[in-house]
DNA sequence: CAACGTATGTCAGGATACTGACATGAGTCA
DNA sequence: TGACTCATGTCAGTATCCTGACATACGTTG
């Protein structure tokens, strides 16, 4: 009756955290030197490809809580990376926009983020980019909703 | 020369960061009524694997720092799953092993566990999960690789 | 219209993890 | 042997993030 348990070094879930902790030390990293963290790094991003975000939008694009997103918007908006109207134009919601120094800075990380993901793709062919991309995907999909349903 | 930036719907590390979190809440939802953390099982999980290990390599393997884990440790001495001696045996290193109560406690959050795996394995062919596995690897392998020679 | 459920922004409190630092022990090398 | 480097366990302080809660605003449904 030997209870096995799940070998870590067999795992997909262990090796799944493994590749996104490994990601995201090296982002952690190249980030540093221009005084961004990731989460600092995704808003931009969020805010770049999606204008006009709301707080709670942005909270769950970059994984955090509401609260602490907050947080990271007053630093943003104080640093004159981003701006928020003064009163919601419609019911709370606060449409936060990137100013052009938000989208300078915004250009800088995406340059050297841009350079750790050449790294991690190196030695991936463009199948096993796209097979990733699609058990990735049906992983989220699964998880999600399970997770929903309990 | 519009810098479009990294298409966050189409990154690769947006949806490793994506079917991280969703696993990881998963593993909460489930070992929260075992009173455990994800941290928690991964140290328990580690020690039944390789009895012996020591702090610092329990954390290595958890994500985690030394202090953290640390105090996890701590708790886990207290409640009786795990045992340390008194006096390092050699050296600094005090080497932890499960205690049958741990061993115990492990077994219930192994099946919850095992249950969020076989939900996130749905729908993945056995050749999904090889391609998951070989590609995952060779993305840890690049990174680390990078990381250290900067 | 009114009541309900849902979602948002925000505040306060507490839990959790990390950074920095120190002393100790082991291994290496001259 | 002695100096050096490295890794470990631990302590203190700080930063970070989350849980809980509240008031507000919208949409729906009776």
């Amino acid at each position: 009756m030997s209870q096995e348990g799940v070998d870590l070094d067999k795992s997909l879930g262990y090796l799944l955290k493994e590749a996104s902790s490994a990601l995201r030390a090296a982002m952690e990293e190249v980030l540093r030197p221009l005084g961004m963290s990731v989460t600092h790094y995704a808003c931009l991003e969020l805010l770049a490809q999606r204008p006009g975000l709301s707080n709670s939008e942005l909270a769950r694009g970059a994984f955090v809580t509401r609260q602490t997103m907050n947080v990271l918007l007053r630093s943003l908006e104080r640093d004159g990376d981003v701006t928020r109207p003064a009163e919601a134009p419609v019911g709370k919601v606060l449409p936060t926009r990137l100013t052009p120094r938000g989208r300078r800075r915004l250009e800088q990380a995406t340059a050297a983020v841009r350079s750790v993901e050449v790294r991690m793709l190196a030695g991936m062919t463009e199948s096993d980019q796209a097979d990733a991309f699609r058990i990735l995907k049906g992983m989220v999909h699964s998880l999600r909703d399970s997770t929903a349903s309990s």
